[in-house]
DNA sequence: AATATTTTGATAACAATTACTGATATGTTA
DNA sequence: TAACATATCAGTAATTGTTATCAAAATATT
């Protein structure tokens, strides 16, 4: 359990909202699935708030999707998957790494470069998708 | 060889480019590059046959970086590598995929859909850029 | 040549994000 | 507690990458 930080109640709020879903949410959902409880809230903050837990290093950007950054607070590297139709973003489970050290060298040395994170993402669509059209 | 098409003197030049250039550039990008053998061309020209191109499968977007989509005209499979710091993106060299079909079926499995293509992208900073500044 | 189709430049529209500004809340110090 | 400094905020304007519009020009077709 995380120690209790000295977050504003809407900076908590926003927080939690994005650390208790899956579903890789825009700022924008964000802001509408709290807009209810808290009327006060603004957008501008919701996307202050967002780049301040990018800093922070508790959220990270798993990519952008129909030119939406979308947002996700699970940090343990892990690939994602994105419906191209209904443009959902699902974790993709692993046992262990797909990718490991080794292959951070081996990109360093072959690029010329030092690798500090990487990120894995596959396309297609999903079930749901499948069902409601045939392709 | 590819087989001539028959594209506009404006599209050919815009594909031809992206061709012979690996800096995975931006729409902007090579419309600078153009506008002084062109200069009656138009920003809005070099956008949309960026997606007549992608359309008919002669070009793919490796990702958005700082905002601005990034075009790569090798429909090879291969990971890239972006510099964080100078917002450059590198080919990954690769012998043989990284990824194969058995991961396309695990993801399959493990999530409940349809894979058709993915994307590996590792970040860190360049030789240049370290060059440059203590990190 | 007459007509249809494609491509284009210029510009406006759009949407996601960021910047700004003054107000409010919170923290600190004495 | 009061006085001051700092952080956070709402509301709005500005910015920016991209897309849509539309009439003109180029090209293809008959």
């Amino acid at each position: 359990m995380q120690a209790k930080r000295n977050f504003s109640a809407k900076r908590e709020a926003i927080y939690e909202t994005l650390a208790s879903t899956k579903s890789h949410p825009t700022a924008e959902w964000v802001y509408d699935q709290l807009k209810p409880s808290i009327p006060d809230l603004s957008l501008g903050t919701v996307y202050r708030n967002l780049t301040v837990f990018k800093e922070l290093g508790l959220t990270k950007c798993v990519g952008v999707v129909n030119g939406k950054e979308r947002f996700d607070a699970d940090m343990s590297q892990h690939p994602h998957f994105v419906c191209t139709r209904c443009l959902s973003v699902i974790d993709v489970p692993i046992k262990r790494n797909f990718v490991d050290c080794n292959i951070y060298d081996y990109v360093a040395k072959e690029c010329g470069v030092t690798v500090e994170d990487h990120n894995i993402v596959f396309y297609g669509f999903c079930n749901g998708c499948r069902e409601k059209q045939d392709f």
